[in-house]
DNA sequence: ACTATATTGTGATGAATTTCACCAGGAACG
DNA sequence: CGTTCCTGGTGAAATTCATCACAATATAGT
């Protein structure tokens, strides 16, 4: 997939200027946003040259129209509600995780085999896994996270997709493969700590040879 | 930095490899390989070319002689040390992980602000923050996990800077840069989410027009 | 031993993505 | 009201990245 790492620039486009507009800011720069994202200034002009978005020669761009614009094409219309599947050590962190509510993401519901997990109490509720199907159709979700153990990973994910999940986060330490209805985003948190130290050791190595 | 997705590849190919081994295999073909890491089996041989590996032609590749010759390159010589600074929700959910014992990464110690959260006997042990450098230096560690809430993200991460971290992996939902002596991996779970409900509703949108 | 064949290794090709360079145009300022 | 000059928009160039195609060759089978 190819305009996927543009989508991603706008996102964080998109929640830079909610901050600004917090701040009170009203217009911004294109090397403003570039430098808060992290990329070139012309990147962030071609990403919105793509998808239209205007702002004023010599003005810079009006941080209230940016953000209507960007919602329209980034869909920020209602909330996004996210089911957890796998309630252990990172489900129940993420299942609190303030960082969320900021941002638009709500998790309606987590699952779990283990009875002593269940909560339907709780906020959010834990439900047993035999309930996903009817949580997911009730509350018309289709992104899921997944977080079970890397044996059941790939069950689950079947299951999910069975269910008719369009959408899946997974962070068992397996990647999987999704399939034509079903997108699977992998994040696996030991390969970029491995990935991050290969760099890391790099850097050193040429540091040191510079040294010499 | 071009070649980030080969090391990662690479390192994807490594967790493969060790789990065929594991289960008795003893060659593999680029096609096996590829399909488990979800690529495509060229790629996974020009990746191999980048390093210098090489196989047998019509033999495959010896697991053993692959796996010894990635870990020269990648550096599997010791377990990778980790310190983690934050133990709320995710702190901790990340320092009880059991996926990173298999993948040869070691949680040595947390770290946070708060002296209800300290617990210097637990496993791994949980020192106050002022120990960060101490422990750093006596441990030789250069690679750290920032999970602590958003506003005083930045804060630490300079901090972890100044004391010599080269590397921070960064769950905070606010960009981190780095600098020229660390390197920074953002990871915005809200960021990834909002990513693939974007696509996942880009293809019902076209599947609905490919359906009328 | 010998042949048929499956698989590797890699140069060439092509696609995608980022950077570059520069013009146009409007805001700021006198 | 006019000038200046900064910034956006964008086509072209460059670079990076992945795919393709195929010769080379070692293996498996006979």
């Amino acid at each position: 997939m190819s305009a996927k790492d543009t989508i991603s620039r706008l996102l964080r486009c998109r929640a830079v200027l909610e901050k600004l507009k917090l701040l009170g800011m009203v217009k911004v720069y294109s090397d403003n946003l570039a430098a808060a994202v992290g990329v070139s200034a012309a990147l962030v002009r071609k990403d919105f040259s793509i998808f239209g978005l205007t702002g004023h020669r010599r003005g810079g761009y009006r941080i209230d129209d940016l953000l209507s614009q960007l919602n329209r094409i980034l869909g920020r219309d209602q909330p996004l509600k996210v089911l957890i599947v796998g309630c252990g050590k990172i489900g129940t962190a993420l299942m609190n995780y303030r960082g969320f509510g900021t941002q638009g993401v709500r998790i309606i519901a987590g699952f779990d085999v283990d009875p002593e997990k269940i909560n339907p109490n709780a906020v959010p509720p834990v439900y047993p896994m035999d309930d996903f199907e009817r949580v997911m159709n009730a509350e018309q979700i289709r992104v899921a996270i997944l977080a079970t153990p890397e044996n059941t990973a790939a069950h689950v994910a079947e299951r999910m997709i069975m269910a008719g999940i369009r959408g899946i986060l997974n962070f068992a330490p397996i990647p999987l493969k999704g399939g034509p209805s079903c997108l699977v985003q992998n994040i696996d948190i030991a390969l970029e700590l491995e990935n991050l130290y290969y760099f890391v050791r790099l850097g050193e190595a040429t540091e040191e040879r510079r040294g010499k």
